[in-house]
DNA sequence: ATCATTGCAAACCGTTTGCAGCCTT
DNA sequence: AAGGCTGCAAACGGTTTGCAATGAT
């Protein structure tokens, strides 16, 4: 099941009506290769097809976050689809969705990490600190492994 | 020598002038226990002596954003200073400022890491996925040991 | 004396709110 | 048929810009 019937079919069962407006901005996020700001969002489905109100699309937006199908990009406030399909192998408990993100500076890619060992670190931290961890942000910036074999060929 | 002190130093070196609402913001963020907003720091500005103009602040945190004196928290846009103390002891180079804090959700307190493990895990990031990383950006929510003591004395 | 910096006013821009009409269920 | 969702207009609030006055060097 692809992305945005995966989410649609989250929101139909949470009783949030299925309209053409959502679809259009799930599917937009899904074939998308980074995150997009809600300007790129609005740009991008007005070039497609007919317009979305910039209203609509932070309501949209909105409704999209609250139910943990797309999450905001640290560093930059972009939004970006969950990824629903891998989300289940992170061992944290669902409000604690982790976002751990490989962003490419380059392309603008995204490639999420699955808690690795942070857990471990996080326990290390927590132990040397006396601080109680309920909750982390990561992020990793810089080129995809694509993106920095291009950059190597420059430089040769 | 303190914070504001040592910071005001950077800026004379760097050809700025050292001015009145400088100086008081610096002094301001020196005493304070974890990051201000912009209209924080200009409450408390207006609400201890003479009034400091909006604008001004806005200015001011720009200029010891570009200078490294200070960083937003990634979480909350908050304004802390940075720790030109223990700075030195970071292993990255100087643009790669690395901001790992520990921030408490009762006390807004924070305590900064000074990379920690965090460079074996990006290593073994790096080696999985094949990522070129540049820079990352993590942050520790909670409760310090303080709090968390009380919080435990409420169960109690 | 020079020129960076400040303060004030106004412009700007992203985001939110209210409400009528539409469209999903 | 009912009411959630959208689109439009207007309000809102944080941030930026222009410019004259001030103050640091």
């Amino acid at each position: 099941m692809s992305y945005a019937e995966q989410a649609l079919a989250v929101l139909k069962a949470r009783g949030y009506r299925i309209t053409r407006p959502r679809r259009r901005v799930l599917e937009l996020l899904q074939g998308a290769e980074g995150a997009l700001s809600i300007q790129e969002i609005k740009e991008l489905l007005d070039r497609a097809e007919e317009p979305v109100d910039m209203v609509s699309v932070y309501r949209i937006v909105d409704c999209l976050e609250d139910n943990a199908l797309v999450h905001r990009v640290l560093s930059t406030g972009k939004i970006r689809r969950c990824d629903l399909e891998n989300e289940a192998h992170c061992h944290r408990e669902q409000h604690d969705h982790c976002h751990h993100n490989l962003i490419c500076r380059e392309c603008g890619s995204i490639t999420e990490l699955h808690c690795p060992g942070l857990d471990t670190l996080q326990d290390e931290v927590a132990r040397q600190t006396g601080f109680h961890i309920e909750e982390h942000n990561l992020e990793f910036l810089g080129l995809c492994p694509r993106c920095a074999a291009r950059e190597g060929d420059f430089r040769a």
